[in-house]
RNA sequence: GGAGAGGUGGCAGAGCGGUCUAUUGCACUGGUCUUGAAAACCAGAGUCGGGGAAACCCGACCCAGGGUUCGAAUCCCUGCCUCUCCGCCA
């Protein structure tokens, strides 16, 4: 969220960039109310002043008839106060709404518009679409033919859009977590694993919405805690209520977890297979930084993501999202689109990973400040999330582009130490 | 899961209804002294919010949330967390 003295003193620059983004927020009301808040706080604080005074002259006074109508004004001044507060806690929850509501300012030179035409291609990854001299299928039929998934089974114990992977895409999958954690540890990040439920006020505080019809994730019944659909939640809450120290900063830490995601509302054809899915696993990258280092730090979580697709030796371009497209967080977003051959009429580009600077949007809300040695006062620290790897959508990208004429499918080498193999290949029939 | 102990400033650790504007020590910052440093001495110092050009003033904060009271770090209730012991378990 937004810092609410902000809005109020860049008003005009906001509602500007709520249109951008296609956000309607109604901005008047907010000023308003708060106007409102601002003038019951100062009575409070007045009232509470006094109060304090004839509390305290209470203890010195030994005349009981004083004492008493002493009491009696100390009890009416509190009655007054408390009413003033519950007016002002009032104010403050209906601003507070209103609030939440607006997205997070935006990168100067992030486009502006809405819809593909809008996002601007950066740049294209160092491995170009390779061409067929067959006709590439789409990991549906790779999977199907190399026994790679189960998806009706997945369907079976749990639902649509749930699915067993099998064989080698188990091998792939671990293998894929295992090449890029061994990338960011040799980038200085602090790996973990991290829960896969959360409270919801950290989910609120990342900017997800649990509960209530739009929700995108599941929340547990009898209790304040939702699965994640993605440990940047996890990561993002985990100094929740922190001051942190300048001299650490800036902090990057990665996080394997598994990603639920309800998905609510999205059909279609890109559903086929294992590309939209309600469950996956990932691996999430996390920075905290001063706010000074956040643009570097984004555009360095971007050059990441593309050394670690150049490593796969998968085609991708990168996308600067624009502004209709960004979620209410970010201020920047890039995405990795890796080229899918098996897709649409002859490939179509699908999003792999995809990072953001979401300045002090989160650290506002979950109360993450740093304090900088000599300096009096605390500040926001900036966070940033990107996708190391997105399990799923990687082996769709691998098994598409890496399948070959005879119908199996090479293992990308830099895989190759911990799949244990160099080609997936039609299991044989009654093996 | 059972029993017990405890959560107070960066850390250690007092305070048990009004002299708390939270004692004290360590660490910290500035100053005096010194060629420089240490020691000693003096002073200062938290966070959030409101007001102010500023000096500064005001309110809130002793794990969290309720309650009692004119007044709560202190008394009562609930929750959370930590530690110790026992049980159980991968």
């Amino acid at each position: 969220m937004l810092d609410r003295k902000f809005i109020v003193e860049n008003a005009e620059a906001v509602k500007v960039n709520c249109r951008n983004r296609g956000v309607v927020a109604d901005l008047d009301k907010l000023l308003e109310i708060e106007s409102q808040r601002r003038a019951k706080l100062n009575q409070v604080q007045e009232l509470n002043r006094k109060a304090n005074e004839v509390a305290k002259s209470i203890g010195q006074t030994k005349d009981a008839g004083e004492r008493e109508s002493r009491k009696e004004q100390g009890r009416q001044l509190r009655e007054e106060k408390d009413r003033c507060q519950a007016d002002h806690d009032r104010l403050d929850q209906e601003a507070h709404v209103l609030q939440c509501a607006i997205p997070n300012m935006t990168h100067p030179d992030a486009p502006i518009g809405s819809g593909d035409h809008a996002n601007v291609e950066v740049r294209r990854g160092r491995h170009p679409v390779r061409t067929f001299d067959f006709k590439p299928q789409d990991h549906v039929a790779i999977g199907e033919r190399l026994d790679l998934f189960d998806l009706e089974g997945g369907s079976r114990t749990t639902g649509h859009g749930f699915y067993f992977l099998r064989n080698e895409a188990v091998l792939l999958e671990l293998a894929l977590q295992r090449y890029v954690l061994g990338i960011l540890v040799g980038d200085g990040f602090t790996i973990t694993t991290t829960p896969d439920l959360a409270q919801d006020r950290i989910l609120h505080g990342i900017g997800f919405m649990p509960r209530g019809p739009e929700t995108q994730v599941y929340s547990i019944e009898n209790s304040d805690l939702s699965l994640v659909g993605t440990a940047e939640i996890t990561l993002g809450g985990l100094y929740s209520g922190q001051t942190l120290e300048d001299s650490e900063l800036p902090l990057k830490i990665a996080g394997v977890s598994h990603c639920f995601r309800t998905e609510a509302g999205a059909h279609g054809r890109a559903t086929r297979g294992i590309y939209r899915v309600h469950q996956f696993t990932k691996v999430e990258m996390f920075a905290y930084t001063l706010p000074e280092q956040s643009d570097t730090m984004h555009q360095y979580l971007c050059e990441l993501e593309c050394r670690i697709f150049d490593g796969l030796e998968i085609p991708y371009r990168v996308i600067d999202t624009a502004t209709g497209d960004l979620g209410g967080p970010a201020y920047r977003k890039f995405d990795l689109e890796a080229w899918m051959p098996g897709r649409g009429e002859a490939g179509e580009w699908g999003e792999v990973t995809s990072t953001s600077n979401c300045t002090d949007y989160q650290s506002r809300r979950l109360d993450t400040r740093f304090r900088t040695k000599g300096e009096k006062g605390t500040r926001f620290v900036h966070t940033l999330n990107g996708t190391a790897v997105a399990i799923t959508r990687a082996i769709i990208a691998i098994l598409e582009n890496y399948q070959q004429a005879d119908g199996s499918v090479i293992i990308p080498e830099a895989l190759r130490p911990w799949v244990g193999k160099d080609r997936i290949t039609p299991k044989l029939a009654g093996g």
